[in-house]
DNA sequence: CACCAAAGTGGAAGCGGTTCCACCATGTTT
DNA sequence: AAACATGGTGGAACCGCTTCCACTTTGGTG
């Protein structure tokens, strides 16, 4: 029902092949030829089956993005800098929420097998050994964002050196005792910020000739409410640290939710660190390590773009730089009064 | 290079036809036939090429969702509906970030145009009245969130009413000079939620023989920077309201950090209702009308799947509840001091 | 003036599926 | 024993595009 090529070239006196050229802008139209075609198509208000190209050109123009959890916020600013990217680029975007690893695989697999996709961007998310092989058969461009894999080219923040950030900053404010809040280790999904920014905390920490006590690290689920468990455990615990970091501010808003359940007051009592900067971070005042969250998306495109186009030759990790935004839930220790 | 269907028929020592029988579980096949045919698929590894079904089967099995400003908490809820309910359809999902009219009506006329899709779901954004006669022509089916048109199914909330609780609420506690900070006016975008919200206020006040000052309704850009200013606007005038209402969490976010700019306390100086309890909300104890964002996400492809299957004979216009959640941000009107 | 390169052009083949139609065995009915 | 459903099956045609190849025209060139 719908106009298609052969009906355009009939309009306008021509074969279909002629059109098909005038649609691609290629050369080897004549003037006038060109001209008479391209009123057949406003005439009929013509326009090509997306479909019909994909299946003759083998190229989609459509990539897909799988990640975990889409609501979490850093999630989300990394898809938006990522949709900006592709829609600059005339690409469009698929998307496809994971929770957990069997849905991970499910997902991966799907990715690998359709045709429907020209590459993947997967979210702090890696895929297993089996799916990875399966997309390296398919020959399907991959890149990580926020994961971890040997192979992978992947777009990462400096996790390490932002914990070493934040431990020198709680440091300088006179904190010894620090605690940690993290994110649940999840080697299957291979995502380990949560670690790499205990390792910088620690680091910062070893070059004061300090460390940091074992029953002071909880890593707890991946929510307000798990930031708050974890820290009530720390805080219960005798001889509490008098500051908290928590590996993003979303835990980090749990553990404020737990310092004022305990009557404990932020920043005077207990010094809290989240880390992301997302949105809601500025509206409680909390201090956290900034990363270039929309950032990350683009740049992934951008590499995605480069190994589509069969020009990137950058290194497989690309890392991005990172910052401590001081606010108000920092402040010197308190003294100490045992 | 992928294998295909030829292959998998060659190998398997039957034909097309008959390997596309036993794809798609259609009965005339034999059994052992089947079986030949199965093995063949598993040891080529062979899938299927999406593209080339969806040619020939003129179905995509893909929708898309076209919004505005994907990084707004309450799109985002609605978005994660919308994915967990097309995921169990086994559909996928296209997105696109809308941010202005212009930007918009490309977007639509781009959803219109290509055969890439089977449907589509606009989130806070209507289309125009030419981009809609093209969808129309096209045929394909569209479902309205949060926006509204004549004769385009949508998923609404009960906006008006929504409003009537938050006057209402605010009445109770004793409240009589009632502020209001809303989105602007923005009838291009089909968008008028916050409208709606407002004469709920004022209907709520009028049952109370109550008005609301037109100098206490600021309507500004939609995130907390512009709340902020509003507010700031209102209070700012001789004989400020004692309570404010915001059209929603984000710009009440931003009322919160103009009070506190003022010295003012909330909830004793002044109280704050947001609308939408979003995450953050809870954060901050904001009090706030609470509405099924999630939910409506997955109504609106609730609704969408039946038209595509020609079974939908619902209303145009399906709404959603809403309900008052009392947290931190509003107490009794304070005593006159004047 | 014959010859040839270059610019334009038409249309068949191919992309990888689905489906319809023709056809072949069977088993069942008269 | 002839007539005839019925379950299986192969394969051509088709979905709507791109591209390659063959062909015609035109304007130089020797």
């Amino acid at each position: 029902m719908p106009t298609t090529i052969g009906d355009v070239a009939r309009r306008a006196g021509v074969g279909v092949g002629t059109v098909s050229r005038v649609l691609n802008n290629q050369p080897k139209v004549g003037p006038e030829t060109r001209a008479r075609v391209l009123a057949a198509i406003a005439e009929l208000d013509y326009v090509p089956s997306a479909t019909a190209r994909q299946l003759s050109l083998r190229r989609t123009n459509t990539i897909a993005v799988a990640s975990i959890h889409i609501v979490i916020p850093s999630v989300i600013e990394r898809i938006h800098g990522i949709e900006r990217a592709l829609t600059a680029a005339g690409l469009d975007l698929i998307i496809r929420n994971v929770e957990t690893v069997e849905r991970r695989n499910e997902a991966v697999r799907e990715i690998a097998r359709t045709d429907r996709i020209d590459g993947a961007i997967f979210i702090s998310l890696a895929p297993g050994a089996e799916e990875l092989a399966r997309i390296r058969r398919s020959g399907l461009p991959v890149v990580l964002i926020d994961a971890h894999h040997r192979s992978v080219p992947r777009v990462v923040s400096d996790d390490v050196e932002g914990g070493r950030l934040v431990g020198r900053h709680l440091l300088e404010l006179g904190h010894t005792r620090i605690g940690f809040v993290g994110d649940p280790p999840r080697p299957a999904l291979g995502v380990q910020s949560s670690r790499m920014r205990l390792r910088g905390v620690i680091e910062a920490l070893q070059e004061r000739g300090l460390g940091i006590a074992p029953e002071h690290i909880v890593e707890g689920e991946h929510s307000r409410a798990g930031g708050q468990d974890s820290a009530r455990t720390i805080l219960s615990r005798p001889d509490p640290p008098t500051a908290i970091v928590a590996a993003n501010d979303t835990l980090a808003f749990g553990v404020l939710a737990a310092a004022r359940e305990r009557g404990l007051d932020v920043p005077r009592d207990l010094s809290v660190v989240g880390y992301d900067d997302i949105d809601a971070a500025d509206l409680v005042q909390l201090t956290t390590m900034h990363q270039p969250l929309r950032e990350s998306g683009t740049e992934a495109v951008r590499r995605l773009l480069a190994i589509l186009d069969g020009t990137d030759n950058g290194p497989l990790r690309s890392v991005l730089p990172v910052h401590l935004v001081k606010r108000g839930t920092t402040a010197p220790a308190p003294e100490r009064t045992a």
